[in-house]
DNA sequence: TTGAAAGCGCTAACAC
DNA sequence: GTGTTAGCGCTTTCAA
């Protein structure tokens, strides 16, 4: 196999120094038209492609950013996954995944071993890390952007909404729509932090309309359509009389949903149920469920467009984003995501 | 900011020389037990961390595998991605992902990027490369697996399943189940090449049994359950009479089913409905519709597994794995998935 | 078992 | 505008 190109035979080709030819090819100081276009030519003929390696050590800087999420079973983080590589487009940075399985232990070998690789920052689920991690995290000298809550004290930047203003925020929608005899149906709650937080949020609220949950089925696996089916089931058949559901999120709404056609039960009717993420598939489900439209890919974007804005050193901002409500049989208001900065 | 210890401040300490340092750390050549000792003490006392980009400039090699998919809309993707991580656990590799949005120039502009890291691998979706990418992966000099697809000429290492015989084989199977006027709603084929080889196997094995195609509805869009909707309420009111709807995939059948269900149609009994990937949302779902259960998790890991044991410059198998059919009201067979290695 | 020397391929910093 | 010098932090190679 022939070794590949260097910059020194591109050089040595075009009739030029290292230098000359490294400038030429980074549009970077000032190189004459005709040494540009020999290095250029050169450069051609030889397919020489470069190696971010020994730029980056060099340069003491990579194109690389981490990312960490829980998991990529669910759609949600594929989106964020997917708003990530939206904003580093054009950035030349690249972006390299770990997914956790939302155990502490891993997410903090995961960020070491990202951390080795100089990355030109760091994007993480959640506000919720253990001591040390936070202490790894703020000791790392790149730009960190913790993504998807903002209840919470971020190291660095973040961006996301608050989970227990969008679980309030769902308890008096569902009150306002004349829902009395309310349950809950959850997952991984002990893990799924934000979902806790929602569920926080949902209880205070009842409380402060002087009402609470009547009755609640979870389960410590992670949601699921399938788990959502079942513990609707089984809720359902000790309090039959429950005129509303609220889950842990969509998947779990949806197999409620499934459950209570399966039934024969009358939804909304009979019974409203309420998820959260606003998944596209909620929009097409044949009968009308409740639901918070989350912004999983715009928060994805964001969040990589801060580290590709970050000079390095510069404390980023926290930006909280606005979920949007839609309750069973109202179409969707197309009002764009609001998003503030402090 | 401190600047970050480096070996040579670990080697200082400890009272040895870079190289016994390295060599410590490393787990390689013979080092005493005492030098060890002292080394390793000294990296923890300095909070030692080590540069992977020195390491891969000096070493001439990474531990960073390219992954490209087309799209992380669709859980599909996503899953194989978790089933990468999967493969890589314990290996020491991390992944590097890319998203094409199922264009080849954007395809062919990420790979020449993550080959400048000199990555360890690359995992590609799909055979079917313009040349110039081909060429641009045969001359990589890093080993190649491309997934999903088998039914082509893969560059080096290829694991996935026959999406021919897939559509092949439900047709079959729908005509077995005694379906005869069989439509075909479909997104993205002129992009999704795997969903265009099932179409063909489809019609091929329709064409076998002497019938045909009743009628179809294609969209340029990506494939979505509302979509999938859609399509299926403009074909059955010009074609109410089929008696079975075969899909691109799972996230359009269950648009379709949604709008039979809307429509009050009988599903399966009027209706027969087939998707294809076997989401976990169809196991759920109040009525039966018809699948192919693809191994997407088992791809990536599969695919992660062959590249961290690829020694250099050893070309890789071709792994076939077989889908599974499910029909409505069939128990799911938990038969293990097979494997072929040639 | 250990160490010294010599780079890996590139760019920052400074001269010219 | 262009070149020279000196590394970046590590591992390979070879000698002790």
């Amino acid at each position: 196999m022939p070794r590949k190109p260097t910059l020194a035979q591109v050089a040595a080709l075009a009739g030029v120094s290292k230098m000359t030819a490294s400038r030429a090819l980074r549009d970077a100081g000032d190189v004459s038209a005709s040494a540009r276009d020999k290095v250029q030519a050169a450069a051609q003929t030889l397919g020489y492609v470069g190696d971010r390696v020994a730029t980056a050590l060099s340069a003491k800087t990579t194109n690389l950013i981490g990312v960490v999420v829980p998991s990529l079973s669910n759609i949600v983080f594929a989106q964020v996954l997917a708003g990530i590589s939206d904003g580093i487009a054009d950035s030349g940075l690249q972006p390299v995944f770990g997914i956790t399985g939302y155990d502490s232990d891993t997410e903090a070998a995961l960020l070491r071993d990202m951390l080795s690789w100089r990355p030109a920052g760091l994007i993480v689920t959640g506000l919720d890390q253990p001591d040390a991690t936070r202490a790894l995290l703020r000791q790392a000298g790149v730009p960190v952007v913790q993504i998807m809550d903002i209840d919470g004290d971020p190291v660095d930047g973040c961006v996301g909404i608050s989970h227990d203003a969008a679980g309030a925020d769902m308890a008096r929608a569902l009150l306002a729509a004349g829902r009395r005899r309310i349950g809950y149906v959850g997952a991984h709650l002990a893990h799924d932090t934000r979902a806790a937080k929602r569920l926080a949020g949902f209880r205070a609220a009842l409380a402060d309309a002087g009402t609470a949950l009547v009755a609640s089925r979870l389960t410590g696996a992670p949601s699921s359509v399938a788990s959502g089916r079942d513990l609707t089931a089984t809720l359902l058949s000790h309090h039959p009389d429950l005129d509303c559901i609220y889950y842990s999120n969509d998947d779990m709404a949806i197999g409620g949903l499934f459950h209570c056609q399966s039934a024969g039960l009358d939804v909304p009717g009979q019974l409203m149920i309420a998820g959260f993420n606003g998944l596209d598939l909620v929009e097409s489900l044949p009968v009308g469920i409740a639901t918070t439209v989350t912004p999983r890919h715009e928060i994805g974007r964001r969040a990589a467009q801060m580290i590709a804005a970050a000079a390095p050193a510069v404390s980023l901002a926290r930006v909280s984003l606005t979920p949007r409500i839609v309750l069973p049989g109202q179409t969707p208001r197309n009002r764009p995501l609001g998003g503030t900065r402090s």
